[in-house]
DNA sequence: CGTTAAGTTGAAGCGTCTCAAGATTGGTGG
DNA sequence: CCACCAATCTTGAGACGCTTCAACTTAACG
């Protein structure tokens, strides 16, 4: 497997760090923060396409995303991938409760991506020594649970147009948590095939079903930017009360 | 919201139960078990048919199912039912890291249950009293995360023969896990409907593919009764490689 | 047995997929 | 600055899988 680059010093601070409200260090004050620090094992970088780590890998640790886009998916045995979620700056990934079992998912950079790195043995560490961070990662895994069961919800059971709506009403309030603006173009790290392998259809009628969307001046979704033109026709569609 | 009833004493001793070893006690000795039993708040019984919890209520507890089938579901606004998963003896249902916000899903008895309930603050004082016990809800949460993706990559890139194969297999090892003999007709009380929702197909198309495997010599799977005939071939089919 | 709910089967229609040709974009070098 | 290229995206036409609706069959239960 390819080795990432450690990102050249100096290393961002916890204490100053834009997503922290985000992340798994979220709790506390930013001395905390910085006491936690010395247990952030490094930071790395890697380019686009980097594949972060696949299925079946066994890696002892897991990683903040600190800048960047990362696919989270699966391939399935006939080739078919299933993209799980779109992880943005803060989202905790490649944690697992056993770290020697083998991971049941893999990861791709769509952007060039910094990761702050946590090792097993310090994920333990500071987790017995700060009894709010045992909470905090119990939280994420419920979100992450959550947002999984909702997604399974809609691949399943709603039709193509729908799915599609659903997926960009996900990843706009979450841009909009990180403070874009999503009244405006947005740039889009994904192309046609990531999002068609999201939603569960193939990247030709995703095409489609982006046509209708455009035509119906509900948004503007080609090439890599995100046009949004009414928001609120958008989440309706998703939420189908049309 | 319908209450269910207290289930008649005397009720199960957590240090004698059978099925603890998939459960959230199961870590720690017998001492341990019963121990915690003292925060076990009581055991509830409810008829087949009874919905536990519903999406957007604020419950403020969560269940062990001691007992019987519960089927966990979301329901779209569009009408349609996705189920999520089968809650089987051992599984712990409704927990969130935080009450206090609504629950995502919701359940059904698929079979008449028994169910060990947990308020919120006796989950706290577990938690708080004991280590392994976090230890395992992190897992527990883990492991739920890891089977929804499971789920949602099949239903999102499989065609239904295969959905319903990987539905059968999850089954068959779960059951078997919970020493039943899969290599015997087992009854299943799941209807067309139900698995149909599980896999994001109608009943009709189900009943259809169900004909397939049975005309396959793979499974006959009618009337709520699963006869296997070649769990390795179910197997192969599942896991796409004929 | 007769009744009812659930499951099965058939036929037609729709949504999505496949294959293939054209259009758009961003990058590269003249 | 423009021509050209490769990769990606869009569009069209036909095929296939799944859904819908409706009639029939089977199982479960008094």
């Amino acid at each position: 497997m390819n080795r990432f680059t450690i990102r050249p010093e100096p290393h961002t601070q916890c204490s100053a760090c834009p997503v922290r409200g985000l992340a798994w260090f979220e709790p506390g004050s930013q001395e905390d923060a910085a006491r936690r620090e010395q247990l952030r094992s490094t930071q790395y970088q890697a380019p686009t396409g980097q594949i972060l780590f696949q299925e079946g890998d066994t890696l002892r640790r897991a990683y903040t995303l600190f800048s960047g886009w990362v696919i989270r998916y699966k391939v399935l045995k006939n080739g078919q991938r299933q993209v799980l979620s779109i992880a943005l700056p803060g989202d905790f990934i490649g944690y697992r409760a056993d770290f020697g079992a083998p991971l049941d998912y893999s990861a791709v950079a769509a952007t060039p991506v910094v990761l702050c790195s946590f090792s097993e043995y310090n994920i333990e560490t500071l987790m017995q020594d700060d009894p709010t961070l045992t909470r905090k990662l119990i939280q994420i895994q419920c979100q992450q649970a959550q947002e999984c069961r909702l997604r399974l919800s809609y691949v399943g059971q709603a039709p193509a147009l729908q799915r599609f709506a659903m997926f960009l009403c996900e990843l706009t309030t979450r841009l909009s948590q990180r403070g874009i603006d999503i009244t405006q173009p947005i740039d889009i790290p994904l192309n046609r095939e990531d999002i068609a392998d999201a939603i569960g259809v193939t990247s030709v009628h995703l095409s489609r079903i982006s046509a209708d969307l455009r035509k119906k001046q509900i948004v503007d979704c080609r090439y890599n930017r995100l046009i949004p033109k009414d928001l609120e026709a958008l989440q309706r569609l998703a939420h189908d009360n049309d």
